[in-house]
RNA sequence: GGGGGGUUUCCCGAGUGGUCAAAGGGGUCAGACUGUAAAUCUGAUGGCAAUGCCUUCGAAGGUUCGAAUCCUUCACUCCCCA
């Protein structure tokens, strides 16, 4: 039901072009997840979303969990049906929220315990409820619970955290029913390389159908992540795929592909593309900046986007002017643009000139 | 014709003798955003040779050590009664 497979290593870095599939299609890799946490990519409709090349997606446990619930999601047809997405959807167990919203819980061994940000109410996250949450909601892999801690932190706290997360992978793992979802696990240990790899290794005795890389870009400078990419990947399985989680920018992802990761999501592109800002191969631009006031430009030349369509000063006017298909024309260029440059890596690692291919793309990126 | 209001920095709008280059919004300008409590948040926004100086609160004049704030006149404007 669930397959891997490797087409082809890059002779000259550790990226690899591979294939994964699940009951609701194939995903080709290196990937890029956009993030659709509500159940929807803010601001898209699914045609929008497909167009934009994207072929996998992410939505999260605990926001679905707590509205609108996932019986509700359940007696609506299944997350697929009810958002209308037909492709695969990864969702992420909650562990974030511990993270982001850390000031509202309380964490045991048994469970995390947090304040609903919506009403208040106590709700209650353990690795089987996790579990049994994504399993009602149906999505194609389902993330095993982890606890995140901010970074940089005491090596007792990051230590913790990473042997709970490890505890936590194998009550999921154990707590799984459903052989149409599968279990990913997630390697924490902050950046400490010991427990990096301590974790990993840990991890992969479970034998995970695909592991992630978490607890990163959360505050630390970009080298300390590649740092713990170059010691954690050699750990993990190579007949896995293998996901870095919450990652990032376009640099962040080319480098994490040279490093063997296949799967990244971020809310970046969207995030970013609602408060205007656009990613192109000559770095980002600032599009409510009154130097596009009269471009007649598109955001990318050759881009083959909606937003594309449109001059520069156009999309200027739409967010100075507040009008909602501005969020929306970036989040489809933004995502286009991932998408592309996901798809330019896959080519070039076919092709062994991955290493080319990111120069290439840095140089553009620093031009400007 | 009679009576009563109002005029503030790009806009709206506080401010009634010093702590006022002047609250707060808006606008504008710039920045941030990495498993989304984010179509959000932060900063700047009279000028300058700038830990200070100059110009500004309808205009002109006056009172005072000191005025956006008090007085006089004028201009414009709004409301009510004729």
């Amino acid at each position: 039901m669930f397959d891997f497979q490797l087409l082809h290593l890059d002779a000259h870095s550790s990226a690899r072009r591979s294939v994964f599939s699940t009951p609701h299609g194939a995903v080709q890799m290196p990937a890029f997840m956009p993030v659709g946490t509500q159940a929807t990519v803010k601001g898209l409709e699914i045609d929008q979303l497909r167009a934009t090349g994207a072929e996998m997606i992410l939505s999260n446990t605990y926001h679905l969990a707590l509205r609108p619930g996932e019986e509700t999601v359940a007696a609506l047809g299944g997350l697929h049906q009810f958002m209308g997405w037909t492709g695969p959807i990864l969702t992420d167990s909650g562990g974030f929220q511990v993270f982001s919203l850390a000031h509202l819980i309380k964490i045991t061994e048994e469970e995390a315990v947090f304040r609903s940000h919506i009403d208040g109410h106590l709700v209650a996250l353990s690795p089987e409820r996790a579990v049994a949450i994504q399993e009602r909601l149906g999505s194609d892999v389902a993330m095993a619970l982890d606890h995140v801690v901010g970074l940089p932190n005491t090596r007792e706290v990051v230590a913790d955290a990473m042997e709970r997360s490890v505890r936590w992978a194998r009550r999921c793992r154990d707590a799984a029913r459903r052989a149409d979802q599968a279990k990913f696990a997630i390697v924490q240990g902050g950046l400490d390389t010991d427990l990096r790899v301590a974790c990993a290794r840990q991890l992969r005795e479970m034998d995970f159908p695909g592991y992630a890389v978490g607890g990163l870009s959360v505050g630390e400078p970009p080298a300390e992540m590649y740092r713990m990419l170059d010691v954690t990947v050699p750990e993990l399985p190579s007949d896995r795929p293998r996901y870095l989680m919450g990652v990032g920018r376009p640099e962040d992802l080319l480098e994490g592909i040279a490093r063997g990761i296949d799967l990244f999501d971020c809310v970046m592109p969207t995030r970013n593309g609602r408060n205007a800002m656009a990613f192109t191969d000559r770095g980002p631009i600032r599009l409510r900046n009154v130097k596009f006031e009269r471009d007649e430009r598109p955001l990318e030349e050759g881009c083959p986007c909606a937003a594309c369509r449109r001059s520069r000063g156009y999309i200027r006017h739409l967010f100075m002017a507040h009008e909602m298909l501005g969020p929306t024309l970036l989040s489809i260029h933004n995502l286009t643009y991932y998408q592309r440059l996901l798809a330019g890596a896959r080519a070039a690692i076919e092709a062994d000139r991955f290493e080319e291919y990111r120069q290439e793309k840095f140089r553009g990126w620093a031009a400007e």
